[in-house]
DNA sequence: GTACAGATTGAG
DNA sequence: TCAATCTGTACT
């Protein structure tokens, strides 16, 4: 199996489609000599400035979300409710704040399940802190995405509600803006 | 200096 | 379903 880490022009692409094609791709983190990886089974598209529930709403722009701000392959990374971490990737061209939430990830059998099952475990999982704020996945050598030519069928992608943003209104939280791998049948 | 949000989690 | 939990952000 080919192993190819996605480039520049995978996230300069709409929201939605990146969102979509970034489930069964895998997650690299590189620790020393130990490397985490994961595949992505769960994704939420965030499209401001007119999502009014993006941190960019509005075209605002503060020091906390100015990443959002990047060309598609950066990280956005930030602490919600004081303790977890979210772990996003800028999708788009520089200046448009939009981007994809990894929520989950599904990790090798050799792991203990659900250890990132969940946006903020999974960054626990990975050791991603605010020192990957604006890291560009296409450069780092820490941490980045590969394609490892897994078939994704459409049928295979569920789309939902996003989740916990019921403050932004009916209209944006019933977009199915979040995006599921059905478990695979072995 | 201080109020407060908050894209969660885990327990029930 | 629901509330505990705490730090960075954005105000005065």
């Amino acid at each position: 199996m080919r192993n190819k880490k996605l480039t520049r022009s995978f996230y300069v692409r709409p929201t939605l489609i990146v969102a979509k094609e970034l489930l069964g791709k895998y997650i690299v983190r590189k620790i020393g000599r130990e490397k985490l990886v994961g595949k992505i089974i769960e994704t939420e598209a965030y499209i401001g400035p007119q999502d009014k529930a993006s941190h960019a709403y509005e075209g605002k722009v503060t020091p906390r979300n100015r990443a959002e701000y990047l060309i598609g392959g950066h990280i956005y990374i930030y602490l919600v409710y004081g303790m977890y971490w979210q772990l996003n990737i800028t999708t788009g061209k520089e200046g448009k704040p939009e981007c994809v939430l990894i929520r989950a990830l599904e990790l090798p059998q050799t792991k203990p399940k659900n250890l990132a099952s969940g946006p903020g475990k999974l960054c626990r999982y990975l050791k991603l802190n605010k020192s990957f704020y604006e890291e560009d996945l296409t450069r780092s050598k820490r941490i980045w995405l590969e394609d490892r030519e897994e078939k994704i069928r459409p049928s295979q992608i569920v789309a939902t509600k996003r989740i916990g943003i019921d403050y932004a209104g009916p209209y944006w939280s019933r977009r199915k803006w979040r995006f599921l791998l059905k478990k695979m049948i072995k």
